[in-house]
DNA sequence: AAGAAAATAGACAGATCTGTATATTTTGTG
DNA sequence: CACAAAATATACAGATCTGTCTATTTTCTT
């Protein structure tokens, strides 16, 4: 088996139960020993998938990465046609996260913020996450009608990264709502 | 020598060596050595100051806290008796941080990140700070005749912690700028 | 100058960290 | 069954972590 194998069985456990920790507990309070011990598997194993602990966490925010906008784009899909509905449904898709059982913040920014060298390859890969969140949000606002999208969805991810950061700390849904607010109130602003 | 003394050479500078490492590094990621290393101080007399890194980290999040506050503020006086320049006077203070050399986003955010249970203790002082300057920023949204000074400050709140993220992952300025447009908008919404 | 307070060096404990090496056992496949 | 791949247990290296202890020296105050 070589390291680059991208999915097995062995491989998958143990980046659910990495991810579980880590997410939990944050990226670098998390030891080694301790995933291993949770997930019942040999050290040897991990480093047969994995280079190192810094690949699997590449790997996993990876994964997150993909599971978290294919999760949101379903959202705006059950919203229907309507532009206007399709953008705000973002917002209804960080209520219910937000009021998730295990929800600790965004695990980018978290990733950011525990390697805040931007160089690091930890930060890159958490970063292009928040690129391409905003690049789904720009697609959003332009079919709303937005005459500058790029800037709207600029200033939606600030809003919508505080509000992870306040729902977090507070564990409570509701900035999910006053983002919502807000963002209709800028949609509005910008197609007039 | 108590443990609870407020202020002493050798404390001050401890801490000042502490504060650069631990914001350019991350909390987790600097160990007690490399302070004292750094600092060119002995270990007992960390431990005479701090009960422990713990109770180090606290005691400089609410010195930074301070500092900060009292740094914004005066950026808000020296805006004049204008209410609305009074509080865009706050995203031109952004821009001068996020310009700033060693700038590495808000050590606030990143505590949280770090010590992502509510509970902890680091957490819990870092977001007291949060809810300061949110406060600060209700008196300045009510002054300025915001209808909801408390709603409008919230959204304000996303609005530059998200920007924060951005200006330190991307190490850009601009997002202060794109904030300061987005709240002289909401401004006007909120005082219509 | 004398006594008290503060800071020092340095060793140490005991745990933890990432990553490697090796030899054995399990598993899957022909 | 036989062979190869995968996973295992275990030990280990070498570094690092927070925090404690002790004995000595420096610094401050009176």
């Amino acid at each position: 088996m070589s390291a680059t194998a991208q999915s097995s069985p062995k491989r998958d456990h143990l980046m659910a139960t990495a991810w579980r920790l880590f997410y939990r507990d944050g990226l670098r309070a998390v030891g080694i020993d301790t995933i291993l011990g949770e997930a019942g598997v040999a050290k040897m194993t991990l480093y047969n998938h994995f280079a190192s602990k810094e690949e699997l966490i590449i790997a996993i925010l990876e994964k997150r990465d993909l599971e978290f906008r294919t999760s949101l784009m379903a959202q705006v899909e059950s919203a229907g046609t309507d532009p206007e509905q399709r953008l705000l449904a973002v917002f209804d898709w960080l209520e219910g996260w937000f009021g998730s059982e295990s929800f600790k913040g965004c695990v980018f920014i978290r990733a950011v913020s525990e390697y805040p060298e931007p160089t690091h390859p930890i930060h890159q890969t958490a970063w292009r996450h928040k690129i391409a969140v905003k690049a789904a949000l720009t697609d959003l606002c332009g079919a709303a009608g937005a005459k500058d999208a790029v800037a709207l969805a600029e200033t939606l991810s600030f809003l919508i990264d505080g509000a992870i950061v306040t729902a977090h700390a507070t564990q409570t849904t509701a900035p999910a709502r006053s983002a919502r607010v807000t963002a209709a109130q800028l949609l509005k602003l910008a197609t007039a």
